[in-house]
Order: C-alpha cells, then sequence, then structure tokens
DNA sequence: CGATTTTGACCGGCGC
DNA sequence: GCGCCGGTCAAAATCG
C-alpha cells in the first residue's frame, strides 16, 4: 500500500499572529484544506478497505480449492477421484484470479447436468459452532445428509423453500483442514427476490476477523476517543504492521479532532 | 397439525 | 460388469 500518497502532516501555524485582518480568512481555507484531505484520506481508505476484503477472498478460496485439490493428496489412500468431482477443482483453479472470487461456473464444462451456475462461499464460524447452517436471506430446506470420502464431517444438501419453483440447491459442508470454515456451495440462481428477514451473509461470523467495530474492542480503548478507536480498527483491518497502523490512526484521528475542535 | 429435520435406502454415474 | 460413492428420496421423528 502506497502510504505516501497523502500528506498527513497537519500543519497548523500557517496563520500569521500579527496579522488579524487575515486570519479568519486563513482559518477558513485551512478548515477547506483539511476537509479536502479528510475526504481524501476517506476515500483512500475505503479503496484499500475494498482491496483488503478482495485479497482476502482470494487467499480463502486458494486455500480451500487446493485443500480439495487432489494432485496434493496422498494419492494412495485416495486412487479414485469422480469425473465431475475432478472438472470442477479444475474449475475453480482457472478463475481463481476472479476479482469477485466466487460465482465460480460451470457453464463451460460437458456436464450431464444442465448448465448452472456454481459458486462457492466460505464461512468461518466459532470453534463451538458445529452447525451446518449458512445464514444468507434465502429460506433453506433440508433434504439430506451425507458423509463424504474426503472430508470428517457431514456434508448437508438444502433447497430453495422460499420459492416452490427455484432451482437454487445449496451444499455445506466443513472444510477438513479447518474445521472452524463452513464451505457453502450453491448451484443455480435463485428466480425471486430475498425474504428480507435475515441477516445478509458473513455479516456476524466474519466481523471479528475483519476488525470490525465491537463493544469489546472499544471498551479496551476506553483512553482514546470513539474517533481514535474507529479509525484504530479500520487501520488495523488493512495492514499487520503496527508502526503503520498507529501512523495512521493517530494522524486521521488528530485531523478529525482538529476540525471538530474548530 | 403443518413444516422441517433426520436418516437409512435407493439410484445412477464413474473408474477399474 | 461390478463396486464405490455422491446425490436424492421418502418415511419417521421432531418442532413450533
Amino acid at each position: 500500500m502506497d502510504s505516501a500518497c497523502v500528506d498527513t502532516s497537519l500543519n497548523l501555524n500557517v496563520v500569521p499572529r500579527d496579522t488579524k485582518v487575515n486570519a479568519a480568512e486563513d482559518l477558513v481555507q485551512e478548515l477547506h484544506r483539511l476537509s479536502s484531505e479528510n475526504k481524501k484520506l476517506t476515500e483512500r481508505l475505503t479503496h484499500m478497505c475494498q482491496n483488503y476484503n478482495l485479497l482476502k477472498k482470494q487467499l480463502s478460496q486458494v486455500m480451500i480449492v487446493n485443500t480439495n485439490n487432489p494432485d496434493e493428496k496422498d494419492q494412495t489412500n485416495q486412487p479414485r477421484k469422480r469425473k465431475a468431482e475432478t472438472d470442477a477443482c479444475i474449475g475453480n483453479i482457472s478463475v481463481s484470479g476472479n476479482t469477485e472470487c466466487r460465482n465460480i461456473t460451470d457453464e463451460d464444462s460437458s456436464f450431464r447436468r444442465p448448465a448452472a451456475k456454481v459458486s462457492r462461499v466460505l464461512l468461518r464460524t466459532q470453534a463451538s459452532d458445529t452447525g451446518l447452517y449458512v445464514r444468507d436471506g434465502y429460506q433453506w430446506r433440508k433434504y439430506g445428509q451425507k458423509v463424504t470420502r474426503d472430508n470428517p464431517s457431514p456434508r448437508a444438501y438444502f433447497r430453495c423453500s422460499f420459492a416452490p419453483s427455484c432451482p437454487v440447491k445449496k451444499k455445506v459442508q466443513r472444510s477438513a483442514e479447518d474445521p472452524t470454515v463452513l464451505v457453502a456451495t450453491y448451484e443455480g440462481e435463485h428466480n425471486h427476490g430475498r425474504d428480507g428477514s435475515e441477516i445478509p451473509l458473513l455479516a456476524s461470523t466474519q466481523r471479528e476477523s475483519d476488525g470490525a467495530l465491537d463493544s469489546g474492542a472499544m471498551a479496551e480503548n476506553g483512553a482514546k476517543s470513539m474517533q481514535q478507536c474507529l479509525v484504530q480498527q479500520m487501520a488495523t483491518s488493512l495492514t499487520r504492521d503496527p508502526n503503520f497502523t498507529a501512523a495512521l490512526a493517530t494522524a486521521i484521528s488528530g485531523r478529525i479532532l482538529n476540525l471538530a475542535s474548530n
């Protein structure tokens, strides 16, 4: 990340004390300048947040694909791989650089089934959570569960029950490598909207790892202002470099406080 | 009592 | 052709 693109120095000593006539005007100009820089910083933070989340998604995707890739497993224990499954893995790899890192399609493959959009979503859960339920805003009806060969945890099969004619199916299974990660595979596309009664996907379970706001973190930063705490957590989500994190948080929160006090 | 989940049986594709 | 295995069915159990 190029943190040097934005000047974070305050430079508040530009108002000459012996020219009171221009003092107010200069203060207004300075305020405008700070507002402009603050806006730039906000935009930059937003952009970096997007890039960070994108990279994180792609990394998770590659890890799961490697887990499922038969070539990287002990072939003596798993000599057979069904054709459709093998093709699916190849498909995943071929799109691992996709900017969305989901909506992995198999439309070009020669499956016996009609072409259907396939997407895979990873979901981190708490270690104590052993369920196979992913809240994604749709209503699902479970119609089967099976223990597969390559994974000790069972795979659950769901159909969309919100609309009777909806062809979408969902498979949910815990990752063999990391049981705290749920892998949800969606097949097909919904022909209706969400009912809106449930929390959007990943909203609750990924919050911790993303460094989003929570009451515990707020309490830990009791000596800081609300702005500092907010910015600190935003910066922490962008980089693991503590020096850059602290510098960025201090610079931005200082500007916010200056603007507020002016 | 209707909706949903559970779970064993069954089906069909695929590899040998 | 046979056996393995993932996906689906459907009856029983459970839930609200």
